[in-house]
DNA sequence: ACCTGAACACCGTTCAAGT
DNA sequence: ACCTGAACACCGTTCAAGT
Protein backbone atom coordinates (compact mmCIF):
# COMPACT_ATOMS: atom_id res chain seq x y z
CA UNK A 1 0.00 0.00 0.00
CA UNK A 2 3.11 2.71 0.28
CA UNK A 3 2.27 4.94 -2.59
CA UNK A 4 4.27 6.17 -4.67
CA UNK A 5 3.97 9.60 -4.86
CA UNK A 6 4.42 11.22 -8.19
CA UNK A 7 6.84 14.00 -9.25
CA UNK A 8 5.86 18.12 -8.69
CA UNK A 9 7.22 21.14 -10.05
CA UNK A 10 9.50 21.25 -7.74
CA UNK A 11 11.14 17.85 -8.38
CA UNK A 12 11.65 18.77 -11.92
CA UNK A 13 13.43 21.94 -10.89
CA UNK A 14 15.69 20.29 -8.86
CA UNK A 15 16.99 17.88 -11.43
CA UNK A 16 17.00 20.23 -14.05
CA UNK A 17 19.33 22.55 -11.54
CA UNK A 18 21.48 19.79 -10.81
CA UNK A 19 21.95 18.55 -14.41
CA UNK A 20 22.51 22.24 -15.82
CA UNK A 21 25.41 22.27 -12.84
CA UNK A 22 26.56 18.91 -13.83
CA UNK A 23 26.53 19.04 -17.50
CA UNK A 24 25.63 22.58 -18.81
CA UNK A 25 22.63 23.88 -20.23
CA UNK A 26 23.46 21.98 -23.21
CA UNK A 27 22.81 18.80 -20.80
CA UNK A 28 19.64 19.52 -20.14
CA UNK A 29 17.32 17.55 -22.41
CA UNK A 30 14.02 15.77 -22.41
CA UNK A 31 15.33 12.49 -21.86
CA UNK A 32 18.61 13.61 -19.57
CA UNK A 33 15.95 15.18 -17.23
CA UNK A 34 13.52 11.87 -17.63
CA UNK A 35 16.60 9.88 -17.03
CA UNK A 36 17.20 11.60 -13.79
CA UNK A 37 14.11 11.43 -12.63
CA UNK A 38 13.17 7.54 -13.78
CA UNK A 39 10.60 8.75 -15.91
CA UNK A 40 9.84 9.18 -19.29
CA UNK A 41 11.49 12.33 -20.97
CA UNK A 42 8.06 13.19 -22.74
CA UNK A 43 6.72 13.53 -18.53
CA UNK A 44 7.80 17.10 -17.96
CA UNK A 45 4.97 18.46 -20.41
CA UNK A 46 2.45 17.31 -17.91
CA UNK A 47 4.40 20.03 -15.31
CA UNK A 48 5.57 22.65 -17.70
CA UNK A 49 4.66 23.73 -21.19
CA UNK A 50 8.13 23.52 -23.21
CA UNK A 51 11.73 23.59 -21.56
CA UNK A 52 12.46 27.15 -21.29
CA UNK A 53 9.87 27.66 -19.08
CA UNK A 54 11.32 25.04 -16.89
CA UNK A 55 14.68 26.83 -16.91
CA UNK A 56 12.90 30.03 -16.27
CA UNK A 57 11.55 28.45 -12.53
CA UNK A 58 15.35 27.06 -12.30
CA UNK A 59 15.94 31.11 -12.53
CA UNK A 60 13.28 31.73 -10.17
CA UNK A 61 14.28 29.21 -7.68
CA UNK A 62 18.36 30.06 -7.36
CA UNK A 63 17.41 33.74 -6.99
CA UNK A 64 14.22 33.18 -4.50
CA UNK A 65 17.10 31.70 -2.24
CA UNK A 66 19.31 34.88 -2.93
CA UNK A 67 16.12 36.67 -1.71
CA UNK A 68 15.42 34.75 1.31
CA UNK A 69 18.84 34.61 2.37
CA UNK A 70 19.31 38.70 2.47
CA UNK A 71 15.92 39.31 3.60
CA UNK A 72 15.98 41.75 6.90
CA UNK A 73 18.89 44.33 7.50
CA UNK A 74 18.83 46.65 10.14
CA UNK A 75 21.61 48.89 7.83
CA UNK A 76 21.97 52.02 5.80
CA UNK A 77 20.63 51.53 2.25
CA UNK A 78 23.89 51.77 0.99
CA UNK A 79 24.97 48.59 3.02
CA UNK A 80 21.51 46.74 1.62
CA UNK A 81 22.35 47.31 -1.64
CA UNK A 82 25.87 46.66 -1.35
CA UNK A 83 24.48 43.24 -0.13
CA UNK A 84 22.71 42.57 -2.04
CA UNK A 85 24.98 42.78 -4.93
CA UNK A 86 27.51 40.14 -3.48
CA UNK A 87 24.79 38.26 -2.61
CA UNK A 88 24.01 37.83 -6.26
CA UNK A 89 27.04 37.27 -7.77
CA UNK A 90 27.85 34.57 -5.72
CA UNK A 91 24.78 32.81 -6.07
CA UNK A 92 25.73 32.63 -9.82
CA UNK A 93 29.64 31.81 -9.01
CA UNK A 94 28.15 28.54 -7.81
CA UNK A 95 25.96 27.95 -10.70
CA UNK A 96 28.11 29.30 -13.37
CA UNK A 97 25.69 27.45 -16.73
CA UNK A 98 22.75 29.56 -15.44
CA UNK A 99 23.81 32.72 -16.40
CA UNK A 100 23.61 32.27 -19.97
CA UNK A 101 19.50 32.36 -19.75
CA UNK A 102 20.05 34.75 -16.98
CA UNK A 103 21.14 37.17 -18.47
CA UNK A 104 18.34 36.75 -21.48
CA UNK A 105 15.93 36.59 -19.10
CA UNK A 106 16.86 40.03 -17.12
CA UNK A 107 15.35 39.43 -14.23
CA UNK A 108 11.83 39.04 -15.53
CA UNK A 109 10.27 36.62 -13.10
CA UNK A 110 8.64 36.91 -10.03
CA UNK A 111 11.37 36.40 -7.08
CA UNK A 112 13.63 38.82 -9.66
CA UNK A 113 11.38 41.58 -9.53
CA UNK A 114 11.09 40.61 -5.82
CA UNK A 115 14.76 42.01 -5.91
CA UNK A 116 14.56 45.12 -8.15
CA UNK A 117 11.78 45.86 -5.97
CA UNK A 118 13.94 45.68 -2.88
CA UNK A 119 16.77 47.54 -4.39
CA UNK A 120 14.35 50.23 -5.55
CA UNK A 121 13.07 50.65 -2.26
CA UNK A 122 16.79 51.03 -0.72
CA UNK A 123 17.63 53.42 -3.62
CA UNK A 124 14.52 55.80 -2.80
CA UNK A 125 15.84 55.58 0.86
CA UNK A 126 19.20 56.98 -0.71
CA UNK A 127 17.17 60.17 -1.66
CA UNK A 128 16.56 59.32 -5.48
CA UNK A 129 13.43 59.89 -7.10
CA UNK A 130 12.11 59.57 -10.90
CA UNK A 131 14.59 59.58 -13.35
CA UNK A 132 17.47 59.90 -11.39
CA UNK A 133 16.05 56.25 -9.63
CA UNK A 134 15.17 54.67 -12.74
CA UNK A 135 18.79 55.71 -13.84
CA UNK A 136 20.73 54.42 -11.03
CA UNK A 137 18.68 50.85 -11.01
CA UNK A 138 19.59 50.56 -14.64
CA UNK A 139 23.23 51.41 -13.77
CA UNK A 140 23.65 49.04 -10.98
CA UNK A 141 21.66 45.93 -12.50
CA UNK A 142 24.05 46.35 -15.84
CA UNK A 143 27.17 46.27 -13.88
CA UNK A 144 25.45 43.22 -11.59
CA UNK A 145 24.84 41.95 -14.39
CA UNK A 146 27.92 42.39 -16.44
CA UNK A 147 30.15 41.10 -13.58
CA UNK A 148 28.44 37.84 -13.08
CA UNK A 149 28.47 37.32 -16.87
CA UNK A 150 32.35 38.03 -17.11
CA UNK A 151 33.63 36.45 -13.99
CA UNK A 152 31.77 33.23 -14.61
CA UNK A 153 29.98 32.51 -17.70
CA UNK A 154 30.91 30.21 -20.71
CA UNK A 155 33.49 28.34 -18.98
CA UNK A 156 34.29 25.22 -16.11
CA UNK A 157 37.21 26.99 -14.20
CA UNK A 158 40.58 25.47 -15.64
CA UNK A 159 39.54 26.56 -19.34
CA UNK A 160 38.47 30.04 -17.85
CA UNK A 161 42.05 30.42 -15.93
CA UNK A 162 43.61 28.96 -20.08
CA UNK A 163 41.41 31.95 -21.63
CA UNK A 164 42.03 34.57 -18.84
CA UNK A 165 45.40 34.12 -19.15
CA UNK A 166 45.61 34.12 -22.84
CA UNK A 167 44.45 37.29 -22.61
CA UNK A 168 45.91 38.62 -20.17
CA UNK A 169 49.30 37.40 -21.49
CA UNK A 170 48.86 39.65 -24.81
CA UNK A 171 49.80 42.47 -22.20
CA UNK A 172 53.22 42.94 -20.45
CA UNK A 173 51.06 44.01 -16.94
CA UNK A 174 49.11 41.14 -16.64
CA UNK A 175 51.60 37.80 -16.82
CA UNK A 176 52.67 38.59 -12.89
CA UNK A 177 49.23 39.29 -11.76
CA UNK A 178 47.55 36.17 -13.13
CA UNK A 179 49.95 33.15 -12.50
CA UNK A 180 46.94 31.52 -10.45
CA UNK A 181 43.26 30.77 -10.18
CA UNK A 182 43.41 32.28 -7.02
CA UNK A 183 45.41 35.51 -8.38
CA UNK A 184 42.27 35.64 -10.76
CA UNK A 185 39.49 35.43 -8.24
CA UNK A 186 41.04 37.33 -6.03
CA UNK A 187 41.37 40.31 -8.84
CA UNK A 188 37.41 39.55 -10.03
CA UNK A 189 36.27 39.99 -6.16
CA UNK A 190 38.34 43.14 -6.03
CA UNK A 191 37.06 44.92 -9.27
CA UNK A 192 33.75 43.91 -8.20
CA UNK A 193 33.80 46.10 -4.95
CA UNK A 194 35.70 48.94 -6.76
CA UNK A 195 32.99 49.37 -9.52
CA UNK A 196 30.08 49.18 -6.46
CA UNK A 197 31.69 51.43 -4.94
CA UNK A 198 32.27 54.06 -7.98
CA UNK A 199 28.57 53.70 -8.68
CA UNK A 200 27.11 53.89 -5.29
CA UNK A 201 29.06 56.52 -4.72
CA UNK A 202 27.55 58.24 -8.61
CA UNK A 203 24.24 57.48 -7.04
CA UNK A 204 24.72 59.57 -3.49
CA UNK A 205 26.18 62.19 -5.72
CA UNK A 206 22.89 62.06 -7.94
CA UNK A 207 20.90 62.31 -4.70
CA UNK A 208 22.05 65.35 -3.45
CA UNK A 209 22.21 67.14 -6.71
CA UNK B 1 33.39 29.91 -69.85
CA UNK B 2 32.39 32.31 -67.33
CA UNK B 3 33.67 30.12 -64.00
CA UNK B 4 31.69 30.74 -61.07
CA UNK B 5 33.51 31.82 -58.20
CA UNK B 6 33.20 29.38 -55.08
CA UNK B 7 32.12 30.35 -51.52
CA UNK B 8 34.72 32.11 -49.26
CA UNK B 9 34.87 32.33 -45.55
CA UNK B 10 33.77 36.12 -45.43
CA UNK B 11 30.74 34.87 -47.32
CA UNK B 12 29.50 32.22 -44.90
CA UNK B 13 30.52 35.00 -42.07
CA UNK B 14 27.89 37.61 -43.97
CA UNK B 15 25.12 35.19 -44.53
CA UNK B 16 25.75 33.89 -40.81
CA UNK B 17 25.14 37.53 -39.91
CA UNK B 18 22.18 38.42 -42.00
CA UNK B 19 20.13 35.18 -40.76
CA UNK B 20 20.84 36.25 -37.07
CA UNK B 21 19.76 39.17 -36.97
CA UNK B 22 16.38 38.65 -38.94
CA UNK B 23 15.81 34.97 -37.36
CA UNK B 24 17.95 35.19 -34.23
CA UNK B 25 20.57 33.28 -33.35
CA UNK B 26 18.34 29.99 -33.33
CA UNK B 27 17.76 30.69 -37.39
CA UNK B 28 21.37 29.82 -37.96
CA UNK B 29 21.38 25.91 -39.06
CA UNK B 30 23.72 24.78 -41.20
CA UNK B 31 20.35 24.58 -43.75
CA UNK B 32 19.28 27.97 -43.35
CA UNK B 33 22.51 28.57 -44.31
CA UNK B 34 23.06 26.71 -47.35
CA UNK B 35 19.80 27.68 -48.25
CA UNK B 36 20.94 31.25 -48.28
CA UNK B 37 24.32 30.99 -50.20
CA UNK B 38 22.60 28.11 -52.80
CA UNK B 39 24.69 25.86 -51.53
CA UNK B 40 23.79 21.96 -49.83
CA UNK B 41 23.65 22.36 -46.15
CA UNK B 42 27.27 20.47 -45.26
CA UNK B 43 29.15 22.83 -47.25
CA UNK B 44 29.95 24.99 -44.13
CA UNK B 45 32.37 22.88 -42.83
CA UNK B 46 34.62 23.27 -45.60
CA UNK B 47 35.27 26.37 -44.59
CA UNK B 48 34.48 26.06 -40.65
CA UNK B 49 35.41 22.94 -38.29
CA UNK B 50 31.33 23.55 -36.76
CA UNK B 51 28.58 26.08 -36.04
CA UNK B 52 30.17 27.57 -32.76
CA UNK B 53 33.48 28.77 -34.49
CA UNK B 54 31.29 30.06 -37.61
CA UNK B 55 29.58 32.30 -34.70
CA UNK B 56 32.82 33.40 -33.42
CA UNK B 57 34.00 34.42 -36.88
CA UNK B 58 30.81 36.69 -36.89
CA UNK B 59 31.58 38.01 -33.28
CA UNK B 60 34.98 38.87 -34.85
CA UNK B 61 33.55 40.41 -37.81
CA UNK B 62 31.36 42.87 -35.51
CA UNK B 63 33.62 43.72 -32.90
CA UNK B 64 36.57 44.46 -36.05
CA UNK B 65 34.19 46.72 -37.64
CA UNK B 66 34.28 48.88 -34.41
CA UNK B 67 37.63 48.74 -34.12
CA UNK B 68 38.01 50.39 -37.59
CA UNK B 69 35.14 52.76 -37.13
CA UNK B 70 37.33 54.21 -34.01
CA UNK B 71 40.75 54.06 -34.95
CA UNK B 72 42.98 56.89 -34.21
CA UNK B 73 41.79 59.79 -32.18
CA UNK B 74 43.96 62.78 -30.95
CA UNK B 75 41.92 63.04 -27.74
CA UNK B 76 42.38 62.67 -23.99
CA UNK B 77 42.92 58.69 -23.01
CA UNK B 78 39.35 59.40 -21.16
CA UNK B 79 37.37 60.77 -24.35
CA UNK B 80 38.94 57.71 -26.24
CA UNK B 81 37.45 55.15 -23.33
CA UNK B 82 34.39 56.99 -23.14
CA UNK B 83 34.25 56.70 -27.49
CA UNK B 84 35.56 52.90 -27.58
CA UNK B 85 32.60 51.98 -25.23
CA UNK B 86 29.60 53.92 -26.94
CA UNK B 87 30.68 52.62 -30.32
CA UNK B 88 31.35 48.94 -28.63
CA UNK B 89 27.38 49.75 -27.11
CA UNK B 90 26.36 50.75 -30.49
CA UNK B 91 27.44 47.77 -32.34
CA UNK B 92 25.34 45.90 -30.53
CA UNK B 93 22.14 48.12 -30.89
CA UNK B 94 22.46 46.81 -34.21
CA UNK B 95 22.91 42.84 -33.78
CA UNK B 96 21.01 42.61 -30.79
CA UNK B 97 20.74 38.68 -31.53
CA UNK B 98 24.75 38.19 -31.20
CA UNK B 99 24.50 39.51 -27.75
CA UNK B 100 24.42 35.98 -26.22
CA UNK B 101 27.21 34.41 -27.72
CA UNK B 102 29.41 37.61 -27.42
CA UNK B 103 28.83 37.36 -23.32
CA UNK B 104 29.98 33.36 -23.55
CA UNK B 105 32.86 34.66 -25.55
CA UNK B 106 34.14 37.18 -23.58
CA UNK B 107 35.35 38.66 -26.64
CA UNK B 108 38.41 36.19 -26.72
CA UNK B 109 38.66 36.27 -30.72
CA UNK B 110 41.61 38.46 -32.25
CA UNK B 111 39.61 41.47 -32.93
CA UNK B 112 38.35 41.73 -29.40
CA UNK B 113 41.58 41.50 -28.19
CA UNK B 114 43.17 44.11 -29.90
CA UNK B 115 40.22 46.49 -28.69
CA UNK B 116 40.82 44.98 -24.78
CA UNK B 117 44.45 46.19 -25.87
CA UNK B 118 43.87 49.29 -26.94
CA UNK B 119 41.70 50.41 -23.73
CA UNK B 120 44.89 48.97 -21.59
CA UNK B 121 47.14 51.16 -23.29
CA UNK B 122 44.48 54.06 -22.85
CA UNK B 123 43.98 53.15 -19.11
CA UNK B 124 47.94 52.91 -18.70
CA UNK B 125 47.90 56.55 -20.34
CA UNK B 126 45.94 57.77 -17.25
CA UNK B 127 48.20 56.47 -15.09
CA UNK B 128 47.19 52.98 -14.06
CA UNK B 129 49.18 50.19 -13.57
CA UNK B 130 49.91 46.87 -12.46
CA UNK B 131 47.08 45.45 -10.48
CA UNK B 132 45.15 49.07 -10.55
CA UNK B 133 45.59 48.28 -14.22
CA UNK B 134 43.71 44.98 -14.24
CA UNK B 135 40.93 46.04 -11.71
CA UNK B 136 39.69 48.91 -13.82
CA UNK B 137 39.81 46.96 -17.17
CA UNK B 138 37.76 44.40 -15.63
CA UNK B 139 34.95 47.11 -14.19
CA UNK B 140 34.78 48.82 -17.44
CA UNK B 141 34.33 45.68 -19.18
CA UNK B 142 31.97 44.47 -16.60
CA UNK B 143 30.14 47.54 -16.75
CA UNK B 144 29.80 47.61 -20.73
CA UNK B 145 28.91 44.11 -21.58
CA UNK B 146 26.44 44.84 -18.88
CA UNK B 147 24.89 47.72 -20.24
CA UNK B 148 24.56 45.87 -23.66
CA UNK B 149 23.08 42.80 -22.30
CA UNK B 150 20.46 44.46 -20.10
CA UNK B 151 19.89 46.88 -22.88
CA UNK B 152 19.46 45.25 -26.36
CA UNK B 153 19.43 41.23 -25.34
CA UNK B 154 17.00 38.23 -26.02
CA UNK B 155 13.75 39.82 -27.60
CA UNK B 156 12.80 42.10 -30.83
CA UNK B 157 12.08 45.65 -29.79
CA UNK B 158 7.91 45.45 -29.23
CA UNK B 159 8.60 42.56 -27.03
CA UNK B 160 11.29 44.40 -24.71
CA UNK B 161 9.13 47.27 -24.74
CA UNK B 162 6.45 44.88 -23.40
CA UNK B 163 8.89 42.84 -21.08
CA UNK B 164 10.23 46.57 -19.68
CA UNK B 165 7.09 48.07 -19.01
CA UNK B 166 5.72 45.37 -16.88
CA UNK B 167 8.60 45.36 -14.74
CA UNK B 168 8.52 49.31 -14.54
CA UNK B 169 5.23 48.92 -13.85
CA UNK B 170 5.96 47.09 -10.80
CA UNK B 171 6.95 50.64 -9.30
CA UNK B 172 4.95 53.75 -9.16
CA UNK B 173 7.66 55.79 -10.10
CA UNK B 174 8.47 54.19 -13.92
CA UNK B 175 5.07 54.43 -15.24
CA UNK B 176 5.34 58.03 -16.13
CA UNK B 177 8.78 57.58 -17.22
CA UNK B 178 8.50 54.37 -19.70
CA UNK B 179 5.45 55.04 -21.97
CA UNK B 180 7.42 54.93 -25.27
CA UNK B 181 9.80 53.19 -26.62
CA UNK B 182 12.28 56.36 -27.06
CA UNK B 183 11.57 56.68 -23.34
CA UNK B 184 13.24 53.82 -22.65
CA UNK B 185 15.73 54.00 -25.35
CA UNK B 186 16.71 57.49 -23.95
CA UNK B 187 16.75 56.82 -20.24
CA UNK B 188 18.87 53.82 -21.51
CA UNK B 189 21.35 55.89 -22.90
CA UNK B 190 21.53 58.77 -20.05
CA UNK B 191 21.77 55.96 -17.37
CA UNK B 192 24.87 53.98 -19.61
CA UNK B 193 26.62 57.59 -20.00
CA UNK B 194 26.12 58.07 -16.31
CA UNK B 195 27.82 54.58 -15.28
CA UNK B 196 30.86 54.85 -18.03
CA UNK B 197 31.33 58.86 -15.86
CA UNK B 198 31.07 56.71 -12.52
CA UNK B 199 33.96 54.43 -13.38
CA UNK B 200 36.09 56.54 -15.17
CA UNK B 201 36.26 58.87 -11.89
CA UNK B 202 37.28 55.94 -10.01
CA UNK B 203 39.71 55.05 -12.42
CA UNK B 204 41.10 58.33 -12.19
CA UNK B 205 41.01 58.36 -8.48
CA UNK B 206 43.17 55.20 -8.80
CA UNK B 207 45.56 56.70 -10.69
CA UNK B 208 46.37 59.99 -8.32
CA UNK B 209 46.00 57.34 -5.09
C1' DA C 1 39.43 23.20 -53.43
C1' DC C 2 34.67 23.13 -53.00
C1' DC C 3 30.33 20.89 -52.96
C1' DT C 4 26.65 16.89 -52.95
C1' DG C 5 23.85 13.08 -50.94
C1' DA C 6 22.94 9.84 -47.82
C1' DA C 7 23.27 8.59 -43.34
C1' DC C 8 23.82 8.89 -38.09
C1' DA C 9 22.58 9.99 -33.50
C1' DC C 10 20.36 13.36 -31.44
C1' DC C 11 16.81 17.12 -30.33
C1' DG C 12 11.81 19.32 -28.57
C1' DT C 13 7.20 18.49 -28.89
C1' DT C 14 2.52 16.21 -29.87
C1' DC C 15 -0.87 12.98 -29.08
C1' DA C 16 -3.31 8.87 -28.22
C1' DA C 17 -3.31 5.62 -24.78
C1' DG C 18 -2.73 3.69 -20.28
C1' DT C 19 -3.47 3.79 -14.70
C1' DA D 1 -3.50 13.76 -12.26
C1' DC D 2 0.52 11.77 -13.94
C1' DC D 3 3.04 8.94 -17.06
C1' DT D 4 4.13 5.86 -21.40
C1' DG D 5 5.18 4.87 -26.32
C1' DA D 6 5.30 5.86 -30.79
C1' DA D 7 5.76 9.27 -33.97
C1' DC D 8 7.00 13.92 -36.19
C1' DA D 9 9.95 17.39 -37.99
C1' DC D 10 14.13 19.10 -37.03
C1' DC D 11 19.04 19.46 -35.54
C1' DG D 12 24.80 19.17 -36.11
C1' DT D 13 28.09 16.42 -38.00
C1' DT D 14 30.54 12.61 -40.76
C1' DC D 15 31.97 10.56 -44.79
C1' DA D 16 32.26 8.73 -49.28
C1' DA D 17 31.68 10.46 -53.63
C1' DG D 18 31.56 13.77 -57.28
C1' DT D 19 33.84 17.96 -60.27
Amino acid sequence: MSTRTAHTRADYVAAALAIIDEHGLAGLTTRSLGDRLGVHGTAVYRHFPNLDELVEAVLNEVIGRIADATEPADDTPRARLTAIMVATRRAFAEHPNIIVPFVSSRGMFPRGLEITNRVLTDLAAMGLSGRELAEALQMLESYLIGSIAFDYAGAPDHLEIRRVRRRMLAHEAFDPLTRSAEQIGELNEAAFALGCIALLDMCERLAAS
